[in-house]
DNA sequence: CATGAATGAGCGTTCATTCAT
DNA sequence: GATGAATGAACGCTCATTCAT
């Protein structure tokens, strides 16, 4: 008889390297295939298991993605090396990184192609990945402004979307990837928030 | 081969309107239902026509909405009120208005979606819609940079997805659609840009 | 240009053969296989088309098996030998033949087992089959009435009741098909209807 | 080979309870739902126990439903009041609010229908609950045959289904639950029974 | 013994595409 | 040219059954 601390539930239980498996590979095939295109079938035979051990789990498609979405999560503190400009630029690098690495412009592109029809994937995407990051931009924004640094009255939602925007533009115009692209955002965005005769 | 002007084909000419209904149907449901969701039937329901028709003139989904995306044009000259600002506000907001008419971030978020899959499509979207709104926002800049409101080294390309960047940032913030946004936008960039010591 | 009397439909016309084929093979495998374990993949295969077909004609499997009992049409007039045990009879032989030429018991059996589900189908099967044999058997009850064999204040209904259950009291008990059977209902029912000290 | 009367099993006994609960709960959904329909989930959780212990006690589904409609087990003694009819329709009677009850039409749809998948089911339900209930008939008119008010050469059995079969067509007819079936079947009966000339 | 996890086979339905009129 | 019929290949989901704890 075991009873340690945790209370021993009756029956075999739930694989987790399994529930793993398969959100891992049904966020993967989400960002690579898009919500209707990816199917349940790819997703079991990605994730080395049976459909019905998906549908066990998640009682549709549009929860298993959704549950897909919501596992993701993202990094923790804001870098702080002293230096506003430096600790932006860490931001948004890393930020450039991780979509690539994860096709993250496709993942967006479903989660804003199926706003009419699984809303909550946008907003998940949203709470899981684009907040958190604009919330560290913010932070350290904030912490520019009580060096000095940065202008008193700047309105720093705005500020955020100026440092994060050009990313999307430079993709959908064909220019995503380009070298210097980080340092053109913080500069230019730097640039306009520093205080009337300031430093 | 025929050498007039307009090469005549023989037997019944196909309709011109049957061809124009189904290209608007299709660009109207792909921004509406995404690539995959949509489906020729829905296609052939809108714009009257039998499914038949529609696989008469282009042999397949893809073919169709590739067409249907190429038939979009853009706008034409830039505004020139005489003032830099104004200008750039009157196309940032131009842009908004289209994009939210035609359900332009739905729209975006399927090419950018079936990247992997269909990269015509987002090259479309590209060369029809973004290029140009693009160059003009440049004509622009490049018209302040003569006057001499614009920095003289100031990367213009840089600039205009410092412009339009905020756009497509807040809406994937949840804060698409807040009024002011496009004088954020060009103020903030129009600071940057100033020349030094300049007014 | 033809323009007979019937106005020509644009388009292949939809083959009458397999309209027909299906509907049979659906009866067939209803009665055969009950409603739920009958697949359409068998209606196809049965009637020799692909399961898109069936599905162009009739939305649902239930659209289908309702169409393939209204499809069920029943025999026309009532015999008339001037006898009215013969007449009943003939009509009690031909019903029981019938049924078991359909597998009809099963077929029964299968509307009423769905009766909470898809009430339609015992609702059609009573409209097509059984209430116009119970009109018959009223028929010839009716012209035995103004013959004078059967009594004048009899409960004809009641009568048509008694002249049928026992076919389905006897299957039910295992005796289904038992010779002579006919005979015993119809002689048993006319001796309780005959008038009062009459012929 | 134990010598005892009850034969003891080793190890923990199954749970009586259990077995009572998971019967009752498939006779009931059998009867609701209809064999196909009927999921052995829906049993599990009706009964409150794990879809497993189902497995463990019956091998199949089949074997289950078999084994329910085994357990059925029907009234006693034939009600003896002294008068014949009166008996007759408390027979009758008694049976209508069973089948009523317990959803016995659709039950009865169900083993029709199953009849050429799993013929155990009508014969169990034949022998469980048809047979015994026309043998109770069957003595309560033997006695009245003894009495001389049933004819001495009636076919007792014929009798027996003119007295049930009119529940069964009337419900087929779309006239069941009417009022005054009993006496209606009950009279017509013991009319054509009556010895010649008898009271 | 009893439980819950895991699965293979299969079902009704959809859809881009091809065929016949 | 234009239509509607016909189809093969999937897809999401279900369920009786088997396995592991």
């Amino acid at each position: 008889m075991h009873d340690d601390k945790t209370t021993r539930r009756a029956g075999r239980p739930r694989s987790a390297e399994k529930n793993d498996a398969i959100l891992r590979a049904a966020l993967d095939l989400l960002a690579r295939q898009g919500y209707v295109r990816m199917t349940l079938d790819q997703v079991a035979a990605a994730a080395g298991v049976s459909k019905s051990t998906i549908h066990l789990r998640w009682k549709t498609k549009a929860d298993l993605l959704t549950a897909a979405l919501a596992a993701v999560r993202m990094a923790g503190a804001p870098p702080s090396s002293g230096d506003l400009r430096t600790d932006l630029l860490a931001i948004l690098r890393d930020f450039a990184r991780t979509v690539e690495r994860v096709n993250g412009m496709a993942l967006i592109g479903t989660c804003l192609a199926e706003e009419d029809h699984t809303p909550e994937l946008l907003a998940l995407l949203r709470e899981r990945t684009v907040l958190p990051r604009r919330a560290l931009l913010r932070e350290v924004l904030e912490r520019g402004r009580e060096e000095g640094s940065v202008r008193a009255d700047a309105d720093l939602e705005a500020a955020v979307s100026a440092l994060l925007g050009p990313f999307y533009a430079d993709h959908l115009a064909g220019r995503g990837g380009r070298p210097g692209w980080a340092e053109q955002a913080v500069d230019l965005t730097l640039a306009a928030l520093r205080p009337v005769g300031g430093r």
